[in-house]
DNA sequence: AATGAATGAGGTTTCATTCAT
DNA sequence: CATGAATGAAACCTCATTCAT
């Protein structure tokens, strides 16, 4: 009915871009059993079917942008808090990782979801960037982190990545997490996917950063 | 056409399930892209689309059951492994999974599918006893390697059998891996999926086993 | 599994059809929102699905069967009691109807079904031999009615049969019913299908009995 | 391929609904075995299948729309002869229903089909609008006849709407009506259903104009 | 006579994408 | 730039029926 509002200035552009990713996430996070669709992402973004593909060619790069918007955040809060004078420890990392992930509850499941769908569906080249923009985020947080950790490599966090996801692929809550803790017997330390990890992440970096390997 | 061999007895049943399992594992080989359509699997298999329906309630649960087979066998080889006589240590440990990786080029591809997509559609009872019956195999697979590792866990093998999955999903062979080769510096241990893995399976067993956390 | 008890005499037959008669019309009473599936039909009959086909030879057949045994029996109702002693009025008339369509609730929406749907899947033939045997119910009735009724004719009986259904039709029991009795200003003599059809019935026999038609 | 004239305002969206419901209508009266599918209404129809789903929310809809079209055309026809100056006797009451339904052969086919098969896959609400509406044609009807017949009620009208669509479904063209020629003695009156339809109306309409009951 | 495993045709509906306006 | 009407491919699953046992 009444289209208006266009956006010419490129800051106009990103804006709108960003509004439209915002709606795909609160989309994401009602209903977390299927990929909205196109139709109700435009009518939540407040636009037309058409206008989201002047922003994004499909929908799987719809997606694929948001989940790395929520990726770039996740580096650069690392980043911001390895360049705070105050020295690191690994349960300090921990932190920063379970407040990313407690802010950002769309993040897991997405990952997953763009890790097992998506990607198939993707051009090989966009596929790529995508990666590349990845990877530079986790080479920024390298660097920054090694004041705090010297003997840290980009080994030790994509390890530390792929912990985190393919934790939460295995402990997502659903009503397997009551069997688990009768499963395992030495529940005290790990009730549920967030401690199950700080104890998983403790123990990578501790293999990591010993000396010695065990004989 | 030709209905014929009728599966009465309850082995004829099974091998006739396995049959079909084998047509879908064939099918999920030759094209990852997405899972194959019933019609295909059926005629893989050498049946009619309905008959499919009479030993899987939906497409989704063959694959899953599919999936299940694969992961029973991974368990298995372990367990195998774990009996005989001669002592392990854990390059011993990842010998038997790079083994099973090898031998099973289905396995990590669509234990991804399943995590990411399968699971959103169905039902949570099914979903459920399916993860039930991997903790079973995954206790076991402890059991069997306890007189190895004195020190092992059930947490560390799902901590473990996350970073199977989650260094896959970042790994995988796709365009990304010669660009990884490019920016990773330390190529020297991880020029693959399988070598990451055994460097990331080796801290982490060995920050598990290690006595004293790091400071 | 145990296959066993064969009906050899026709006598065994006969009730092995009414059987499996029998656990079609509760079927259909359970769920009128669509005509049981033979699979359904066999289980609640305590026999394999392709021994309904030994009794029927269509599902479509097997359930105009069991709407002709309904109809027998409403034919029957009636001329049992036109054979009593007792001479009958229009009233007395509509207490056997009324009576025979409570005590029969999978009468009218099978009646409804079996004219919308069955009878276009049906061959011609049996369609033809189907209705002939009515019409021979019918006009038994006829003629076991005349004592009472002097001017009946097949017609007579003809056009209340359609009202029973027609009317039905137009008034089954449904969130409709509410509404009718807001709408029809007139409501003292008919809150429900079975008064409106006696106030019809009546208006009917009336019509037809009278010897002089209006001007 | 050619996806072309496109209905933006809402009188070109009515007529390209009303042009669906032609091509359903032709299809309908084609073949009555079954309702068409949708492919070959939106064949019929020169428009793509999807496009079918933007007018009507389901195919049971589709064709309860189209029945509805029909019923208000009936009504309006009642209406408007009523509004003629000339006065109206049963007789040319009668006749307005014959042209009716001569002039829309579909009409009765379809009625029976609603009532059996499609009203039942329709939800509740739909359902009761569609009755709403209908019942508003019939109640406007006994308005409009009231001049002409001081005495008519609703519940006449809705009795002769349950006359019409009861005996057509007794009495439509099949291998049948040979039959009930032979069997019914006094054929002179009623040599098919129209016949029969005119006779039962009269006697219907005598009895309720009638003052008296018979006793 | 009775069983139930196997068949396979059949059709609705969804939804990403396009492009005339 | 923005719209939203139109497209049409794609595929699951049901279930009546058959027939080897």
């Amino acid at each position: 009915m009444t289209p208006r509002p266009r956006a010419i200035s490129s800051e106009d552009k990103a804006q709108k871009r960003n509004e439209i990713l915002d709606a795909a996430e609160t989309l994401w996070l009602e209903d977390q059993h299927e990929i909205a669709n196109m139709h109700s992402v435009a009518t939540a973004a407040g636009v037309a079917k058409g206008t989201l593909y002047l922003y994004f060619p499909s929908k799987e790069e719809l997606f694929l942008s948001l989940h790395e918007r929520q990726v770039r955040t996740f580096f650069e809060m690392i980043i911001e808090r390895a360049h705070q004078a105050k020295p690191m420890n690994i349960h300090e990392m921990h932190t920063v990782v379970r407040r990313f992930i407690e802010s950002t509850p769309a993040f897991l499941p997405l990952t997953t979801l763009v890790h097992g769908l998506l990607e198939r569906q993707i051009p090989a080249e966009t596929s790529f960037v995508f990666k590349e923009r990845i990877l530079n985020h986790l080479n920024q947080a390298v660097d920054a982190l090694k004041p705090h950790f010297p003997n840290i490599t980009a080994h030790m966090m994509m390890q530390s990545y792929a912990m985190i996801i393919g934790l939460w692929q295995l402990l997502r809550p659903t009503p397997l997490r009551e069997l688990i803790k009768e499963r395992l017997e030495d529940v005290a330390c790990s009730d549920d996917y967030l401690n199950a990890l700080e104890s998983a992440l403790n123990a990578l970096w501790r293999g990591n950063l010993m000396q010695e390997p065990v004989s």
